[in-house]
DNA sequence: TCGGTAAGCTGACGGCATGACAGGACAAGT
DNA sequence: ACTTGTCCTGTCATGCCGTCAGCTTACCGA
């Protein structure tokens, strides 16, 4: 089931051409992170694994195709995601506690991942079907979360009819990653980290519920 | 006062040498827009503009160079956003108003420049000075004015004192723009266009009032 | 009208990244 | 030792980058 990894000519990996590949994903997951993602180039990539870019192209169409694999794989560990949100309450001071630890864990996991986020972000900003669909994975499940919770709230007539739980949710989930893309220019606006983050559960919970937390 | 534009060895540009700068940076914006930000190459916007590369490296040192005065342009007319916030009332249907307007203006704007915008918000993300400065241009003037709302309700009172105005309206400010960029992505959600806006609206005004809007 | 001067543009070039291939090195089984 | 298939790299054609010298064009004062 779990398809075997192949070279780009259809060779199917061993453990050292896996190594390799692991490293050469690695490397450029370093990469990303310390220069901008239009000057990280396959030669530099291919030196810091101690490698050659033909070893490169053997594992990877490009480098666009090497970076959805590493989005990939954490999209994968972004099931961790899911344990904020899933059959959390959203009343009384217990939804206040769910809104801060969505928070959190949201922006814990951007700043862990932020380089290759940044880049997914963009490729699905521009129309690409591939990152986008990424994007909508690792959100997926933090979305549907919330919007059940709208739902839910809306069907016991806690929430107004009219508003679209999806559209909430969504917005919602654009915000927390956004925020935590720009965290720095927070700063500059005069806005510490730790205060930004109860502002935040604050306008979750509002958004979500339509009422200020008991706290 | 206004500094003479110049080329990159210090002439003083002519109305001839003004126009072919202006149609490089009207053939990047088009570029831009039609293609990745990584595959635009300084060669195809000279193809494009009907001259050679080394016109292009006459005014501008590179393409991130470009994309920045291009930006700037774009922040100039991006106080039109000013006119959106400044002086309105966020109470009573009044406010409700105030939000629709605000969400549908903001759309709007990040509609139209939103190939510009996706580079700037890179560059912003990846901590480059320049473009992260940019970016708080074009965001200041509804920043400090959503700002200034929470401040004034906070003092009259009407918004919890722990609340900090910046944290919130930068949040509120970073949700638009982040849901402007990935406005399809909402579709795949089964969220309509027309459907998005009155719950951003609805969210923009709970953000700062904290009240449900009176419609 | 006629230089003189500065603006404007480009051909050409060395340098580097890309992407493909063929062939050599290596490990594992026989 | 030999075979087989994996793994890596040297090499090469191609194309973009970024610079420079030098040519053309426009403007201006005498």
């Amino acid at each position: 089931m779990t398809g075997q990894v192949r070279t780009v000519d259809g060779r199917v990996a061993g453990r050292r051409g896996q190594a390799t590949r692991q490293k050469l994903l690695d490397c450029l997951s370093e990469m990303l992170s310390s220069s901008p993602y239009r000057d990280v180039k396959v030669i530099d990539v291919a030196r810091k694994a101690g490698t050659s870019p033909a070893t490169f192209y053997q594992y990877f169409p490009d480098v666009e195709g090497a970076v959805l694999e590493i989005a990939e794989q954490m999209a994968a560990e972004g099931a961790e995601l899911t344990e904020l949100v899933a059959g959390r309450s959203w009343v009384g001071k217990a939804g206040w506690q769910t809104a801060q630890e969505l928070v959190e864990g949201f922006l814990e996991f951007w700043r862990r991942n932020d380089a290759i986020l940044r880049v997914v972000d963009l490729g699905a900003a521009e129309g690409d079907k591939r990152f986008y669909k990424l994007r909508m994975k690792i959100l997926n499940s933090v979305n549907n979360s919330l919007s059940d919770a709208v739902a839910e709230l809306q069907s016991k007539g806690k929430v107004d009819k009219d508003v679209n739980p999806a559209a909430v949710a969504g917005s919602l989930v654009a915000m927390l990653a956004a925020v935590a893309s720009h965290q720095k220019g927070f700063t500059s606006w005069g806005v510490k980290q730790a205060e930004l983050k109860p502002n935040l559960a604050l306008l979750v919970h509002l958004g979500v519920t339509g009422k200020k937390p008991t706290k």
